[in-house]
DNA sequence: AGTGGCACCTGTGTGC
DNA sequence: TGCACACAGGTGCCAC
């Protein structure tokens, strides 16, 4: 489900009730998600939620016994269940949080490509394997036009690959990356390379734009994600392109066009994304 | 080193 | 109705 706004969205719904709270159940089904549950997770009971925080698409809940890290995959969302609202984990519930207050954060994550690892007190869960390579947050310091012109310049594979690229920049999936490269007027099958100067300005104004927007319209809902609070994103009814394919384009009414890259589906209007030259 | 291909897993929709 | 197949918002590992 998630790209950036998506966990973005379900961290802030989060934050609130976890934010001076103190873990007091842990619980998961034992089913591995991409790599098995740690039993070092039970350290958690106990623990006092110090933030909730988040880099990339990993939800970071950090507290004085170790930061519990959340990877949503491609199907996972959390949910905010308060006592009154609580039932018996369900078929794809694979992990449970629950706090003095009586709430719990439910992960449900259908395909288990969702993640949860415990990174022990005293060590810098930003330096853990899967983050320390990251590049930088869309929304944050460190990235600027500038800079996607030097490392686009270096790459050869297509501009849409490119920014999907965690090492390049974080949070942008298959959907931001077909609708940002439609806002810009780019092919996606341009080689990062040949992007311009002027077209990386226009790049990273409309990823700011489009994250920040889908944030405040509480994420895109393709299938089935949904906020913390259990409410679909409204960003889907804004989408130029992405599954829009034999739909008429929104700016020129041409087909929208779908084609295959790297074994993910791509959406684009042949007329008003040109490839250079 | 950079890149493309595939694997992980389950559900849904489509076409025969 | 049943079956086979393609496809789905992410990421990491592998071989070239």
């Amino acid at each position: 489900m998630p790209e950036l706004p998506e966990v973005e969205v379900t961290r802030r719904g989060i934050e609130p009730v976890l934010v001076h709270a103190r873990i007091e159940r842990i619980w998961h089904d034992g089913k591995p998600l991409r790599e098995p549950f740690s039993p070092e997770l039970k350290k958690l009971e106990g623990a006092a939620v110090r933030g909730v925080s988040r880099r990339a698409k990993y939800i970071l809940i950090l507290t004085d016994k170790g930061t519990l890290i959340i990877h949503l995959g491609m199907t996972g969302h959390l949910r905010v269940l308060t006592a009154a609202d609580y039932n018996a984990p369900g078929k794809h519930d694979h992990f449970e949080l629950t706090t003095d207050r009586g709430v719990t954060i439910r992960l449900n994550d259908i395909r288990r490509f969702g993640l949860v690892i415990f990174i022990d007190k005293g060590l810098d869960p930003l330096q853990s394997p899967r983050l320390r390579d990251l590049g930088p947050e869309p929304l944050g310091e460190g990235f600027s036009p500038e800079y996607l012109y030097g490392v686009l310049g270096r790459m050869k594979k297509s501009i849409k690959q490119s920014l999907m690229d965690p090492k390049v920049v974080v949070g942008i999936g298959n959907i931001y990356a077909c609708e940002v490269l439609f806002l810009s007027g780019i092919s996606p099958f341009c080689r990062a390379c040949k992007i311009s100067r002027e077209e990386c300005e226009k790049l990273f104004c409309n990823i700011v734009a489009i994250l920040k927007r889908s944030i405040s319209m509480g994420g895109t809902t393709i299938r089935n994600f949904s906020g913390a609070d259990g409410k679909m994103g409204y960003f889907v009814q804004d989408l130029y392109v992405y599954g829009r394919r034999d739909q008429p384009c929104r700016r020129c009414g041409t087909l929208i066009k779908a084609a295959v890259q790297g074994q993910r589906s791509t959406f684009y209007c042949p007329l008003c994304q040109k490839l250079p030259e």
